[in-house]
DNA sequence: TGACAATATAGCCACGGTGGATACAATCGA
DNA sequence: TCGATTGTATCCACCGTGGCTATATTGTCA
């Protein structure tokens, strides 16, 4: 929690990255494509945002690049595959919570989704 | 809709200042104190953001500054007023259902908090 | 065959939102 | 009287982002 504080608030970026990466261990531009799709399209991350983003969270711990691979017949050397650490899903975690905490804010104030 | 989703991700600064005139017009000192008492003291918007925000917000249409003022002996001369628009509130309910889209990405992927 | 889109990673530049410092001024409590 | 608080506003530097470019391979279509 302490040290997950102090990354707060997360990019967005940052936090679509973790999201793409909850499930499974993926290459960048798997991540790209999954950011897309799980945001009907509304969010596409730009080369540039994605690869800086995934170097940032390298250097903090929250991503490690794995050798892990698919099978070479699925493969593609160009890739480079990243999976979440334990610190990524504690942080994750801390920033869901934030953004619970916001939309409970909205929701007060009549802001309210769902029924407008 | 239309017109309220290009100005989406709304800037956090931005949305909360929304929120801080939900419920009453407000000056910009006392949007400060609301922000950092509503988020418990994690949210400390500096005067640089808070009144760049507030300019950006009133060419956006987002806010007026109001004539309306409290009794002469509540007041304060110094102070100027502001009050959330129609569209204000229009574009805070498109982020809010927004934020709420992520909140419902993270509890999928696994990062849900205790259960708001 | 040739052209173009997609896949894949990465660096560069410009823009915009933010924090922190500073400025100026009035008011209030010790 | 001195410092903290209230109140608005501007300036600078930092950093996250989008868009462009570079490089290279693969797949598709005319």
């Amino acid at each position: 929690m302490t040290d997950a504080d102090a990354l707060l608030p997360l990019p967005p970026a940052t936090f679509h990255i973790l999201l793409a990466l909850a499930s499974e261990d993926r290459h960048g531009y798997a991540i790209m494509q999954d950011v897309e799709a799980r945001t009907g399209g509304h969010l596409k991350l730009s080369a540039g945002t994605l690869y800086r983003s995934i170097q940032r969270m390298l250097e903090q711990g929250l991503l490690v690049e794995t050798r892990d691979r698919p099978a070479p017949e699925d493969d593609d050397e160009r890739r480079r595959y990243y999976r979440i650490t334990p610190l990524g899903a504690v942080v994750a975690k801390a920033e869901s919570r934030r953004l619970t905490d916001l939309v409970r804010m909205a929701r007060a104030a009549g802001f309210a989704p769902g029924r407008a």
